[in-house]
DNA sequence: TGCGCCGCAACGTTGCTGCAATCCTCGTCG
DNA sequence: CGACGAGGATTGCAGCAACGTTGCGGCGCA
């Protein structure tokens, strides 16, 4: 598990990397809404703590855009301000919970775990690189909301490649789940499909490239 | 929208049923654990809010039951006993939030819509896609208010599909739930159902097809 | 007993897929 | 600096597995 914490306090994110580290969690930690946006983009978090007084602006102004890059996140805001009005506020801004300042910090482990309980159900396991979004659950890819339609071979590679965005799939690994341990191939078999994929994604406008390292594997990016 | 406040207090109940009337949602009430359960085995609720000091017992106990009975749903623990160790408890029972008394209305009512918006058992009882209407409580589809008759199996295709709207539903997916987990089926009886409902599909004009992808499953879609 | 759903199988059709031939690209070494 | 080789890209093709369609017989149900 893994949170991404948005507070420009440095003692206070010490004290809870401190208190979630006993429980198994990662804590990113962004002192400015601008870093959120960088490591929300870089990273994949299981949830986002919020602090609503933060250099740049407004921590809740981050919800939204949170909201459009991946839906599902919960976000807990924190803050010092705790009136009634700032907390319907903050809730009606898309946070899912709201927890004012001073608080204790088992109340917040206790509210992460309970919204952690539910989220898994609910967050579509997507991946976005460029314009394509992946759906893992629903196992197909999609361009501007626009099914891809793709056989089985293709899409197991950009499947693969898509869980890896940005890094880079051996050549083995890509074969080893494109077709089974047991299934061999003895061919170009997969340079073709990705051949084709490629083919399809520059048709469609997608956005993005399956870049090939010679002698090492593929990565997918965003095509420049 | 409908929810079930378990509390024994008249007061509270009525005031809390006129400000939820405001926001267009219906408000059950039992003043105790025998009546809640009873509500729960009888309606179907989209959320609780559970008062904690009940005539016959604590309002805790209800949870795990209410998890038994219909997992999803949100609950939302209202009390006075509002020390931090209570509300991790009550949080850690699978209480969904905590609210201490006395609170302000507006303040329950945004963690309401709060917990609404990301549960998935509000997802809806019907689905749209094209002209075709999908009623899965009652468990019909319908076209244009006509009812779709449909025999079981073929409602169970149907169901399936539109229960993933727009998303790929595995063959060995439709399969299990078509079938059963230890119903095995040795030829190709799921093609044929699937055939047959198309051509129902086509004949009512639906606005909607079932698009295959090889090697991957099904999907339901609107036609072009 | 009649009707209709269902599993089954036969057969037609499609289009994915592995293969291989050919072309391309890049790094390396003489 | 140019040629060569290895790894990669592309593409046509043929086989075949997966899917579509249809008819039949059995079984359950009214």
């Amino acid at each position: 598990m893994r949170l991404l914490l948005v507070e420009d306090e440095l003692e206070m994110a010490t004290a809870l990397s401190a208190a979630l580290g006993r429980y198994d969690m990662i804590l990113d930690h962004a002192p400015s809404l601008d870093h959120a946006l960088a490591a929300l983009v870089n990273h994949v978090h299981d949830g986002i703590i919020l602090d609503r007084q933060l250099p740049d602006g407004d921590g809740l102004s981050l919800i939204p855009r949170v909201r459009a890059l991946k839906s599902g996140i919960p976000v807990i805001v924190l803050t010092a301000r705790g009136t009634v009005d700032e907390r319907v506020r903050g809730l009606d801004m898309g946070a899912d919970d709201y927890l004012a300042k001073p608080f204790a910090v088992e109340e917040l482990l206790a509210r992460i775990r309970a919204l952690m309980r539910r989220s898994p159900d609910i967050a579509p396991m997507t991946a976005r690189i460029g314009k394509l979004v992946f759906d893992f659950d629903g196992r197909q890819a999609q361009v501007n909301g626009q099914l891809l339609d793709l056989p089985r071979r293709e899409l197991l590679v950009l499947e693969t490649l898509a869980r890896r965005q940005g890094r880079t799939v051996q050549r083995s690994t890509l074969e080893e789940s494109v077709y089974g341990y047991d299934d061999e191939i003895q061919s170009n078999s997969l340079d073709a499909h990705v051949s084709r994929l490629r083919r399809k994604l520059a048709d469609t406008g997608a956005g993005v490239e399956i870049h090939s390292i010679r002698g090492v594997g593929y990565l997918l990016r965003p095509s420049p």
